[in-house]
RNA sequence: UCCGGCGUGGCGCAGCGGUAGCGCAGCGGACUGUUAAUCCGUUGGUCGUAGGUUCGAAUCCUACCGCCGGAG
């Protein structure tokens, strides 16, 4: 339990300003991890996703188990040697897929079995599993094993589910291998439930953990019940331990957790979403296929330095879509992660100020005005005004 | 010049007697611990032109126009 450092720096309200130590690294929170799931931040050099300001990245059993295994990436220097990678890495312990496959496994106590999205071959996951799995990875942060309780879910279903994942974080923790610079985080469920939550976290209190994630979250309650549910969590968490909010989200919902006392976040959205054309701005967000861009000779946003937007156009950005290069997707999910972490930058250094509130207000403010139309398109041709 | 084939929304095609569909493109949406460079929705045509047959034609007949192939 005492394997990872963590240093509470300040607190600004309820958000907190914090350094996590690792073996391989500082992790400055605030933070924001790209999601790297097959061992790539999909379309990203490494060098790419560290010039970002990321310091660390999450990576996941499931997936890399299947493919090239666990013991593969062992094999071959573990999994910041493997990827290139050699800051701090957090891995997922395949719990979120024992919902996301639903029809493709089955729940007992003990664990999970599943078919392979890959080949269809036949897995199986227990808490004593995938603790292996991440220490074969060479995870800096393992996480519990658990069940991501679906939603909507009744409060009997909710406490079975979370009691449930209570027991495997027991197991998880006697599984466990303890190394200085590395930890195990327990993960809070009980769905939209406050006595539940408080309940869970109570469990995990009491077997001891490196860190907590709140689990069971943006699975379709809407934010302003996962917000709900986080007020009545995160106060009951010791101080001197992480806070992370697993699968978390859109830069509002990242705001509106920070303010509610969450130090850590991960999150498809940008690298996702930056692959099918969405652009993360501070004004919103922006469809970069969309007409009205095919012209414009602004980057995605203005404040903006990263390299796309110090060197693109949307113009071009929106040709490189249209015409289904693989260079449009990469440039735009640079910009979002990018994006992600000045954002997580900006927090942070408005909590170090005591200007939490004011910077986070500005931010949210912004992000709610709607992007600024071009001008017209100097090409566009007049149509004719007499018939 | 003759013979044959084809002319259906921007493009490529289906429909071959009962008043037009599909794919792509176009336009727009989704995406929250990644089975996803993915998925969903949607605007366009009256069927080369002119006649004719028929209760009714994109579908049958005639002529013309255009394109393609073959023959000469």
């Amino acid at each position: 339990m005492t394997g990872l450092a963590f240093e509470l720096l300040k607190t600004d309200g309820a958000a907190r300003r914090g350094c996590l130590h690792t073996a391989h690294g500082l992790v400055n929170t605030p933070a924001f991890m790209p999601v790297g799931t097959a061992g790539t931040v999909k379309g990203m050099l490494p060098e790419q996703v560290k010039a970002t300001g990321a310091e660390i990245l999450l990576g996941n059993t499931y997936h890399l188990m299947l493919r090239p295994s666990a013991e593969r990436v062992a094999q071959l220097g573990g999994l910041h040697k493997f990827m290139n990678w050699p800051g701090p890495i957090l891995t997922d312990s395949g719990g979120f897929q024992v919902m996301s496959l639903t029809g493709l496994r089955t729940l007992d106590a003990d664990g999970v079995t599943f078919r392979s999205h890959v080949d269809g071959s036949k897995h199986r996951l227990t808490p004593e599993r995938s603790m292996q799995i991440q220490h074969l990875l060479d995870s800096n942060i393992t996480m519990a094993f658990d069940e991501c309780t679906p939603f909507p879910a009744t409060h009997e279903q909710a406490a079975s589910s979370m009691r449930l994942s209570m027991r495997w974080a027991e197991r998880c923790k006697a599984a466990f291998t303890e190394r200085s610079g590395y930890g195990l985080f327990g993960i809070v469920q009980g769905g939209v439930y406050e006595d539940l939550r408080a309940e869970s976290v109570e469990a995990l209190n009491g077997i001891g953990f490196d860190g907590y994630a709140v689990g069971g979250l943006a699975v379709g309650e809407g934010q302003e019940e996962m917000f709900r549910v986080l007020d009545v969590t995160t106060p009951l968490m010791l101080k001197d331990r992480p806070r992370y909010l697993m699968g978390v989200g859109r830069p509002s919902d990242i705001i509106g957790s920070v303010r509610r006392g969450v130090d850590m976040f991960d999150c498809v959205m940008p690298t996702r979403s930056g692959r099918t054309g969405q652009a993360f701005v501070r004004r919103g967000q922006i469809n970069i296929r969309n007409a009205r861009h095919a012209h414009d000779e602004r980057p995605l946003d203005q404040e903006c330095h990263c390299p796309t937007c110090t060197h693109y156009s949307r113009g071009y950005l929106h040709h490189l879509f249209k015409a289904g290069e693989m260079l449009g997707p990469m440039l735009l999910t640079g910009h979002n992660v990018w994006f992600y972490q000045d954002l997580m930058a900006s927090l942070r250094s408005a909590i170090e100020e005591g200007r939490f509130e004011d910077v986070a207000t500005a931010w949210e403010a912004g992000l709610a005005q709607g992007d600024i139309p071009a001008t017209d398109d100097p090409l566009k041709t007049t149509a004719p005004v007499e018939v």
